[in-house]
DNA sequence: ATACTATTGTTGTAAATGCAACATATTTTT
DNA sequence: AAAAATATGTTGCATTTACAACAATAGTAT
């Protein structure tokens, strides 16, 4: 007779929901009060393009977990802004858009990195330790990557 | 010299949004697939209203973290299918719009409710055990509660 | 008592998002 | 070789979302 977690809002797919959603707003904030040139999503896209040098824009849809339109025209503003270039390249004999991080987009990262992480480790230090933010870390990724495989992704 | 997590890509934040925004995907497809009356959102509100019977719409936006435009505008949805009512009363000498779920809509979420549980649950199971899934959950909700406490709501 | 402020819900609107359709080019099938 | 299928990026549109303005009412201040 273990009745528990009836409700949508016991299960961790919930929680999962709203805490992500409240961590988006508090981000979406702390820009707007740092008054930062970047929205979040654009910063997010230029930290994923630097890391992964090279990638076209299919895949690092893939990665931000949109759709290549989106991804294009978020691309389109981070390009105007002269934080990325974008050149035509080939993958399996295809013509793809490739892109890379530009000198003033690795400082302008650098930037909003050295603002925000403080800031950022203190709200998540608040609350965990940093074994407990490691460990929820780790698991996330796991589901995460199990998600991955599931989710019939369509871009 | 450590320098491990410079990149947004490793902070906790990234591994919620993105874990959030797969799942949310996930429920997405499966909610299409079992071809339910219902979106998401609308079944997820219906399960709020359910536990907190007789709160104000305000109040509700709150618990949803939505506006408060927007709680109405799927409120006035569950309304016109007949699964919860909306009355007005009084909190704090104030007239507000009170509501509770109907018969139809207690059946329509139970039936939701066992639609789902299984394939949400071996979804979390393929990954986590079930000790991993409370432990994760406790934290996740703790960190939530700080968060609330931090976050400016503008509700 | 009058004016100001706060609470609640609705409406309007601009921006973001996702999805389908399209254009182009390449691979695979027949 | 021709046709069909696949991969990539863009455009258009319909839905969702957030935010501001408004209407109505009640509390607070001067």
């Amino acid at each position: 007779m273990k009745d528990i977690k009836l409700h949508y809002t016991d299960s961790i797919h919930y929680e999962l929901e709203q805490t992500a959603r409240l961590m988006r707003i508090l981000t979406q904030q702390l820009f707007e009060r740092l008054e930062l040139k970047l929205s979040p999503d654009e910063y997010s896209t230029l930290d994923t393009v630097s890391i992964n040098a090279g990638v076209c824009q299919r895949d690092l849809a893939k990665l931000l977990l949109k759709d290549r339109a989106n991804t294009g025209r978020i691309l389109n503003s981070l390009e105007e802004k002269g934080l990325i270039t974008r050149f035509i390249d080939t993958k399996n004999n295809r013509l793809v858009k490739k892109m890379g991080i530009t000198e003033k987009g690795l400082k302008e990262l650098d930037k909003i990195n050295k603002k925000i992480k403080s800031y950022l480790e203190g709200v998540t230090q608040k609350t965990m330790s940093p074994d407990e933010v490691t460990k929820v870390q780790e698991t996330l990724k796991k589901f995460r990557m199990d998600l991955e495989k599931i989710v019939d992704m369509k871009i």
